[in-house]
DNA sequence: TTGAAAGCGCTACCAT
DNA sequence: ATGGTAGCGCTTTCAA
């Protein structure tokens, strides 16, 4: 079943069949409905391959982070997934990992999928030494950065003022006297170094002695965190509270303190990042500085649509953190 | 650039670099090479549409969750992804929520999209009166569900014996004398249902009797189940055990109790489902019954390649689950 | 408002 | 082993 069954089977030409498909308007009403008619009796789609031959694009967005399992990741791309179908997009998921030639490689595999554009969550994507892979894909179509900032052509971003957070934090803490601050992050997040700056610039302003002792670098597993956490306090280092780039780093270290029969949040405070559904799950629950994921994709994709519709959008899109007090401190 | 550009250069006819481009057999050695050269010096890439259009397929394939900002679904989507893709298949990503219409809706557009296969995660999709827009796909192509199981042509079904997980459960309870078992579900979920059998038959077996007041349908939301098991306890409802359908469930009951200065698990063990990372968030560690999301996607997975190739793999693959016990029980 | 016909870039069949 | 060429099903001019 083809453009050609409908267009004998209406008695007009394929063209006014591809014209009532495309809703142009140069159809008169009488045609359109007979042509409308026998689409749907005889439920014919039209070949997305053959159009997209023809328009060279059949709707999707490439979406690509380390990984979906990730709770920062699912819901960013949930929500990316569902704003771009609004605008009849989908979308292709591409779990790239960490590794650079990976991405390179998933960025090469999209555009020869010939996606209308591609957006990747996360500051993952921001390498140290070289982003040419995104600058070569971006000559292709827009690239939208979620939670990241490069300075590239045809790359926009949408990113949250995570530095400004940390900062914000430290003088929190600084206010009551918490002077002694465990930082611990995951070096595998590019990202953390904005926190970090944040950090030191935090404890530069509010006269904090930062020990290189009370510096953490884990990975992503809380039950490492709680290993090192706790030999940190087996070996006698103090400290009054906890900073942790990540919910899950900060969940282990809450355990290894309670552990030692440290009590949160009166000997320690501990914070976390993301405002994940892992806050909710200790006790006393975590505190954490919510970096607005949902509003971060919904802006991706709004931004999206301004390029679709040939206006001139922000390059950069900058959101201001909230600290989600809870009882942790 | 295109195959007609590549012919020009490389001195040969389009059908020759055709062949060069799919790895037929049927070319020189020297050809090969020197059309090799001219498409990786052009960085040629072959236009996906004209090919979807000859092949009828560019290779992709429609994966269905209700979200995947939930943390099960998310690790299923995030498996699915990484095994299909050592396949060379993309996934679409469908996050269609509950509604039966929605669902529909979105098969009907990975069908126009001609994908090769959908696999929709979760007993979400099968519903209880009808699935026929189910049946329907499947007359076009094949249709893997994962943990959920219908009997449909051309679908393929992989899951995971929830029914005889609890049925252990109830029973390694009752060894331990505890028969007094709250019940928590989420009605949301069909899946519920074969767990709610294995639960009703442990309890014929091992003789429980198991009050209606011990049977909780709440939303899935931490808070609102920690407010319906607080409320419970207020009423001056006893038991010693929970069981819930979900670790996030099973976590909201664990909080309440604990507020209430109940013990884990001396006054009351709790079960969850699922052994998802939330498991360890808790003190105790939550006890969890593990479905094997990564084995039934990977199974799942298995079965299109088997598909792919032309075989005929099983139209069942059931797997057992595994109880993670922890310091809940 | 409608139709005819020329692509779009590729695959696959038939010759050679 | 290689080339010629007829589709694949659509969009989009250009004419009428």
């Amino acid at each position: 079943m083809n453009i050609y069954d409908i267009a004998k089977l209406a008695g007009v030409s394929i063209a006014t069949v591809s014209r009532v498909i495309n809703g142009k308007e140069n159809v008169s009403e009488k045609t359109r409905q007979k042509v409308e008619g026998v689409i749907s009796e005889m439920g014919y789609t039209p070949n997305v391959f053959a159009r997209g031959l023809g328009l060279g694009s059949i709707q999707m967005v490439g979406v690509l982070c380390s990984t979906v399992s990730d709770l920062f990741y699912a819901r960013a791309v949930a929500t990316i997934e569902s704003e771009l179908r609004t605008l009849g997009y989908d979308v292709i998921l591409c779990c790239t990992g960490n590794d650079v030639a990976e991405k390179s490689r998933y960025m090469q595999l999209l555009l020869s999928k010939r996606v209308d554009a591609m957006i990747l969550v996360g500051s993952i994507f921001q390498e140290r030494t070289s982003n040419e892979h995104i600058a070569q894909a971006a000559t292709q179509v827009p690239v939208i950065l979620v939670n990241g900032s490069l300075d590239i052509p045809n790359t926009y971003c949408v990113f949250c003022d995570e530095e400004g957070a940390v900062y914000h934090l430290v003088r929190a803490l600084a206010a009551e006297n918490r002077r002694e601050i465990l930082y611990i992050e995951n070096t595998e997040n590019y990202a953390s170094l904005s926190k970090w700056r944040g950090f030191t610039r935090g404890c530069a302003d509010y006269n904090i002695f930062h020990s290189p002792a009370l510096t953490l670098q884990v990975p992503k597993d809380a039950d490492a965190v709680k290993e090192r956490v706790g030999r940190l306090v087996d070996s006698g280092v103090t400290f009054n509270a906890v900073v942790a780039s990540e919910d899950l780093l900060a969940l282990g270290a809450l355990k290894a303190l309670q552990n030692r029969n440290l009590r949160i949040p009166e000997d320690v405070a501990v914070v976390g990042f993301n405002d994940s559904i892992l806050c909710e799950c200790s006790s006393p629950e975590l505190s954490s500085v919510d970096n607005k994921v949902d509003d971060m994709c919904r802006r991706a994709v709004a931004t999206l649509l301004e390029l679709i519709r040939g206006r001139n959008p922000p390059t950069r899109t900058v959101l201001t953190p909230e600290f989600k007090r809870r009882g942790s401190f």
